[in-house]
DNA sequence: GACATTACTTACATTTTTTATAGTACCCTA
DNA sequence: TAGGGTACTATAAAAAATGTAAGTAATGTC
């Protein structure tokens, strides 16, 4: 993830597809390796940092905040701090990131659909 | 695109997911720059190659040419080459593929209801 | 004073994806 | 014989995403 570069011509193409399609639009907001697999379990509500580490084995703590990050930005959840030591954080879907929920379904089925056929 | 590195973490968390979570694995297919824009287009009917170039304006050849071996390999879309000169080629969907339609849709949904809210 | 806990951050390396540019084969037409 | 159209391929380079490893702050407990 890191920085973006506005300049490149990938910026470029991605913001003006995302402009007149918005099922790219979409994608591009929950598209990244681990995204999806967040907001599923945010589903079945908030969680914490640790907690989701827990649940996503691989993830690095690395990878797990700069997803935070953006689904944040994005709106997609919402961030929680309590000023309290050691710290904790929790994290859960707004209403638009619960919005996913129909589509994170639908993916699941095909997914198992596609599998199946192979 | 080109080979993926079949001995790096990436690849291994990819498997990984994938295997466990249907709906990771569905997004890891129809995931990437085009693949949805292609998907969206080929939902009216069939395109050959050139079409598809010219509705999609951005795109290089090579790209395209890479997403729709990929989508092809994946089963979500059939070639057909004509044996003329100059060459045609059609793409259309296949079932499964035309399964993503009412995946589509519902991003787009979402996709508008998410840019109103900004 | 050393240590544990939690949710990060930072610097750097590697891998993957995307873009840029220039070809190719084939036959038809002028 | 030259040029045009179509659907590509080859190679290199740029950009983006992901991974590795180490460190930080704050405070309560031993």
């Amino acid at each position: 993830m890191s920085k973006i570069k506005e300049t490149s011509t990938n910026f470029a193409n991605k913001q003006a597809l995302a402009d007149e399609c918005p099922e790219v639009y979409a994608a591009n907001i929950i598209g990244g390796q681990w995204s999806i697999v967040i907001c599923s379990w945010l589903i079945n509500g908030k969680l914490r940092f640790g907690e989701l580490k827990k649940l996503i084995p691989n993830i690095t703590e690395r990878m797990l905040t700069l997803q935070l990050r953006k689904l944040e930005e994005n709106k997609i959840i919402k961030r929680t701090v309590y000023a309290e030591v050691p710290p904790r954080v929790e994290y859960e879907l707004t209403e638009i990131g619960y919005d996913l929920k129909p589509i994170i379904k639908m993916l699941e089925n095909w997914g198992e659909k596609h599998k199946a056929l192979r």
